[in-house]
DNA sequence: GGCAAAACTTACTACTTAGTAAGTTTTTTG
DNA sequence: CAAAAAACTTACTAAGTAGTAAGTTTTGCC
């Protein structure tokens, strides 16, 4: 695939990039919408939503969010707007979630849903970049505990 | 200053890169000395520590280990060698304190120490570079919530 | 099967980047 | 203060990158 072929389907490569970055914002919403509409326990949407970044770790990839985050600074203004709204909305994903375990017993935290949000994101996104540095064990003791530290 | 500037000092970007992950390596080891020559408690030196990572939030910086890690696939190896000496001086200087924090009473958790290591690295690595993204409280939430889970 | 829209490739241009050689300024030191 | 070493600048080159225009192939559809 020659780089002409990209054009033919965005314009710049800022419109790629804001594509690309789009392309999760609706995939998060797809799982979002997906996670209200099952009947499952808040753990059981947690760990869809760990999968995730599991299968990330699996294919040597990393977190879209992470790879954009060390040239926020320098990034166009579409990407960087794209890249706030992916945040908040995984953000708000979590949080949701979090609370929602926290009120019917399933998970114990002291802090706020968001604060706790927060730890887990930067925990799992952060974890898979490790991954590929310094091994997948890191990335699976990180996982371990973060559901264990869940529960109590 | 101009680019042939850098060239005196560093024959080549790959030079530079490495050069700049040395100077890290060379500030967290006297970090360690200064650390364990002193009198001070585990809760002092992790302070200390996570110190460095807010002054980064202040300055609008991040982690040389975030910014060179969405690239790691594609770096030299040098690079790829001191990035990976720099992570594991950083998670040592980390899991020692942590294991003294413990021993003595101060800290509380029940994990390995170096799985801890992973938590709060992960959480400072990547609190900082969300920190110029949505915002500098993030960091702030992340920071208090990191040192209250540790005392207990 | 034919034909129109979609999805490319080829071949090019303007611009940027990493790196070099040769010459100039600044700093150090006997 | 002189001269030599260190730290630059100027001016260039080769390679890479983003983007474009024009032509070709592939795909879906009556």
């Amino acid at each position: 695939m020659k780089n002409a072929a990209v054009h033919y389907h965005f314009k710049s490569k800022e419109d790629l990039l804001a594509g690309i970055l789009e392309a999760y914002v609706q995939e998060y919403q797809m799982m979002d919408k997906q996670l209200q509409a099952s009947g499952w326990t808040a753990l059981q949407k947690i760990e869809k939503f760990i999968e995730r970044y599991s299968y990330l770790v699996a294919c040597n990839s990393i977190c879209i969010i992470g790879s954009v985050a060390s040239d926020y600074n320098t990034l166009p203004e579409s990407v960087k707007e794209k890249t706030t709204q992916l945040i908040e909305l995984v953000m708000r994903l979590v949080e949701k979630t979090l609370q929602q375990g926290k009120k019917n017993g399933e998970f114990h935290f002291e802090e706020t849903a968001r604060t706790r949000a927060l730890l887990i994101m930067t925990n799992l996104a952060a974890g898979v970049q490790l991954a590929r540095i310094s091994g997948k064990k890191d990335y699976a003791s990180i996982k371990v505990a973060l559901l264990k530290q869940l529960k109590g």
